[in-house]
DNA sequence: TATATATATGAACTATAATTCATTTTTTGC
DNA sequence: GCAAAAAATGAATTATAGTTCATATATATA
């Protein structure tokens, strides 16, 4: 007998495979993960690329193992909520509310995430981040339907509805230039939240505008 | 002087161009850009490879062209119906519905234009369609607005959510799936529509169910 | 320190699919 | 039919980025 993995090793060898991870997830939140090419995260992360080969059997287990740690914790706050005290439709529009909040200031992240253009792999864990998202909708829009909150709808057709319409509001051609929603990213999530609730029932509609002011051209509204 | 080019060569070459393009189509249609290769359209269409190098510079032009054939023809559907006859509301929901139907018929062809993983140069193609999309959307929203029918709004953002919601519902992991589409594609495609319109300011809104039915645990709906 | 084993290295290899180009075939006008 | 030009061919080349592996270095026990 001449070697035996120590403790010492065991941690050198967690620590190395962190900063792979930890690499390849700054290449992502700067770029994408079309930016995290293995001879980039090697050079991150400071070792050779043969090297994340001893962590890693394929560039996409790696690529899954960062997309499954950044989505978790998206996961977990939109769950903790969804979990928490509150009407269900109070919780239903604190979820939405995050996740648009949380997307503005992760923009890079998030289209990573959820609009970015990957290969099989990715897509899959993507479908699953989206699908939980889905669910999360879904969940609360029974409660509140059960509840007696909103009108009865299908729940699963109405959670996608919300979970297309809050990315393709902030991220890709159709959201706001990113100049635009460090300014005034707010509005827009107000925009947005405004629309979903409205979207599943939740909102009063409001007062009807009139017509429009002869003089100017623009509607007047009436509070 | 020994060759020029005649009208029936000019015509065979146009042929060709068109054969093509249609054999990438239907190579679209049927599994989307990814099995849009060269050597399989070369096939399809009865012609060498490098013959395809003497119509189009490369494969991204090639794509980009089959993009905007296929595109136009939606967006042209779209435009018609936005620029009829009717108040902003009805063409609004003539629009949306239209669309909603026509991507439920050609899931496989609205999923190529609207959700597969491209490369840049198809993608740009993308903004461009999404972008005409929101850009209808929005008008009409205008219009509606200066005439009273709907709330005011951020009809960008408005749009945008319009256009985000109903792709998904109806192709990716959130969609149902295809055997379901077929069989209650239009009761989907009616749930999108009242989570749009009601998203809009346009519905009145439901009546309240009222709480779950003690002995079922249902909950009851009335008209 | 010697030995065995694990770990790290990075240049070379490989796989995939687009692209090229020397060659062949077709077309036209004389 | 022949020469000139265009058009078509498809095997070979190229480009890109992921993966391998022979070699070197580091670590643990006796």
């Amino acid at each position: 007998m001449a070697y035996r993995r120590t403790d010492t090793v065991a941690a050198r060898l967690a620590d190395t495979r962190r900063h792979i991870l930890n690499a390849a997830r700054e290449l992502v939140a700067e770029g994408g993960f079309a930016a995290a090419q293995m001879t980039e995260v090697a050079r991150k992360a400071g070792v050779a690329t043969g090297t994340l080969y001893r962590y890693f059997p394929s560039k996409e287990e790696l690529c899954r193992q960062v997309f499954r740690e950044v989505s978790a914790r998206e996961m977990n706050v939109l769950a903790g909520i969804a979990q928490g005290p509150g009407t269900a439709a109070k919780r239903l529009e604190s979820v939405l509310r995050t996740f648009a909040s949380r997307a503005v200031r992760g923009r890079r992240l998030a289209f990573a995430l959820l609009a970015e253009p990957v290969d099989v792999g990715l897509a899959e864990e993507r479908a699953r981040f989206r699908r939980t998202h889905g669910e999360i909708f879904a969940g609360l829009l029974e409660e509140g339907i059960a509840a007696g909150d909103f009108p009865a709808r299908d729940v699963k057709v109405t959670a996608a509805c919300i979970a297309g319409a809050i990315p393709t509001a902030l991220i890709g051609p159709l959201a706001p230039e990113s100049h635009e929603l460090d300014e005034k990213g707010d509005k827009v999530v107000d925009e947005i939240m405004t629309f979903c609730l409205a979207g599943v029932g939740l909102l009063q509609p409001r007062i009807k505008v009139k017509a429009p002011d002869a003089r100017t051209g623009e509607p007047r509204i009436r509070a």
